[in-house]
RNA sequence: CGGGACGUGGCGCAGCCUGGUAGCGCACCUGCUUUGGGAGCAGGGGGUCGGGAGUUCAAAUCUCCCCGUCCCGACCA
């Protein structure tokens, strides 16, 4: 059998082939409430992996993680104006508790920045407490009108990072900081994504903040998605809510502010970045499992199964995490389909056939070739092959990014070009009429960059391009 | 909130127009045969058709009201 596509092809239907591949996959569902998901284990695995390579290079930022509450008074939100005004139409508030109605409604925290804005005040007295740098991993909710699992979901997971420091430079620096070594270095190096950045031009921005540094990720149908932003957010948030500092001079300063977020949409772009028509493709480094060993079938001694315990053993003994698939009970084909879907980027097969040869099949994911090896090599070789297709994987991801990147000098051009890509003109270019002629047919700028493509320090440097693009 | 569609076993659907107490595919369970790419055959379990009211001898099918969901638009990590 089995000659109708397991999932539907990409090129048919992009939104039904990410639809399809959560459920067979197994990554998700969605929750009962609208716009909520469930992430299924292998894809919380996943999400756990992204949280712990994060939060290492989090850490190496010089931050340090705490936990703030997930109810926030209503009232800290309109302390400061354009925050409470982007954020309004999402926020979930709580009326009712404890069987009566609240005195003061209670928000369920869209993002921290109040919260932690008001501790951020009761903490800082001194120059000597700056920089303040703070993390939290959490749950936000946003109570979006149009849902879309892992991309836009009304509650999502999350690291939202938040600073406080004396002068405006370290601010910005520090904001830079995060957009480079921790998101950039991680989506590249870890996620095989080689992201765009750039700064938002100001109809973009975060809400309440003076510069937004994003991250944007082209998807296999050519639509862009932010992976992550950067806030500088000025003094805003520190005189709403009172974060000042007497400096070596003796004189009262407010603080200037950072926050920084990702989310588990990146898992939304991981899979929309590498998937194919088979499945999810995880990059080595990122992958919870990197290597099945799979048992096709075993003879009366049990002997297949033994060489792959064996070799489940040595794999895990050189630090490849490995996962043995000996259920006979299921058929090869349905197995092998399985791990396919789910992106495993090695497949080891073991059958009496190979065992009697002394031999095993490698079988990478992302290229699909099967290469028989000598049992007593692989080991050896697997942990190397794993870096190889990081690397391939990164490479083919930046070739087909560039591929698809168009540069035009007019307007006009642009709605060809983000056909299937993104636009790059020089920012000069764009006036007011051009921007709300684009965004009739749902095209924005994503960022702007340096000629470089680098983040630039503002918008009137001379020889900006804008990155535009159709987003999710 | 404006426009469009839909709600029938876990999932996807047919049945409704021309009322007669429910069917198909996948999934699931059991057995046998298979097992190196999503198996085959046989047997079997599971729904009362979003909710309510009405018409009728009889409603998944007709009427009315309500609820919910999905798609397109405005918002968005």
């Amino acid at each position: 059998m089995g000659k109708a596509p397991i999932i539907t092809p990409q090129s048919e239907d992009f939104p039904k082939w990410y639809q399809d591949l959560l459920n067979k996959a197994e990554l998700a569902d969605n929750g009962p409430v609208r716009g909520t998901m469930v992430i299924r284990p292998y894809a919380y695995a996943l999400w756990e992996r992204m949280v712990s390579e994060m939060d290492t290079r989090i850490k190496a930022a010089g931050a340090e993680n705490a936990y703030f509450p997930l109810f926030i008074p209503e009232s800290y939100l309109h302390r400061e104006a354009e925050h409470v005004e982007g954020f309004s139409p999402e926020l979930a508030v709580v009326t009712h508790a404890g069987g009566k109605e609240l005195e003061e409604p209670v928000v369920v925290r869209p993002t921290s920045e109040t919260v932690i804005g008001e501790f951020m005040a009761k903490w800082v007295q001194s120059y000597r407490d700056l920089p303040l740098l703070l993390n939290q991993w959490s749950n936000v909710v946003r109570w979006e009108l149009r849902p879309r699992t892992f991309l836009r979901t009304s509650e999502f997971l999350w690291q939202e990072g938040h600073t406080a420091h004396a002068t405006s430079a370290d601010a910005s620096a520090y904001a830079r900081t995060i957009l480079e070594d921790v998101y950039r270095d991680f989506m590249v190096n870890v996620l095989a994504m080689p992201v765009y950045v750039g700064r938002k031009t100001a109809d973009e921005r975060f809400a309440g903040a003076i510069n937004t540094l994003t991250l944007e990720g082209m998807m296999k149908d050519g639509k862009a998605l932010q992976m992550g932003t950067s806030h500088e957010l000025g003094q805003n948030f520190s005189r709403a809510f009172d974060v000042n500092y007497q400096d070596a001079e003796g004189t009262q300063q407010f603080a200037w502010t950072t926050s920084w977020g990702s989310s588990t949409r990146m898992m939304g772009g991981l899979i929309m970045a590498h998937g194919d028509d088979r499945g999810l493709v995880v990059p080595p480094r990122l992958a919870a499992t990197q290597v099945v060993v799979l048992v096709v079938r075993d003879d009366d001694s049990g002997s297949v199964g033994a060489a792959a315990r064996t070799l489940m053993d040595e794999l895990e003994a050189v630090g490849v995490r490995t996962k043995l698939d000996d259920r006979l009970d299921v058929q090869f084909g349905r197995r092998a389909t399985a791990w396919e879907l789910k992106g495993v980027p090695l497949r080891i097969e073991l059958g009496p056939r190979d065992i009697g040869e002394g031999l095993a099949i490698v079988a990478r994911r992302d290229t699909g070739e099967k290469i028989p090896m000598q049992l007593s090599e692989v080991a050896g070789t697997v942990a190397p092959a794993l870096e190889r297709i990081q690397s391939e994987l990164l490479s083919a991801a930046i070739v087909s990014r560039d591929d698809r990147t168009h540069n035009v000098s007019s307007v006009d051009e642009i709605f060809d070009a983000v056909e299937g890509g993104f636009a790059r003109i020089p920012f000069t270019s764009l006036d007011e009429a051009s921007i709300t002629r684009l965004s009739d047919k749902g095209i924005t700028v994503r960022c702007i960059q340096t000629a470089e493509g680098e983040a630039p320090e503002s918008e009137d440097e001379p020889g900006l391009t804008a990155l535009v693009a159709k987003a999710y």
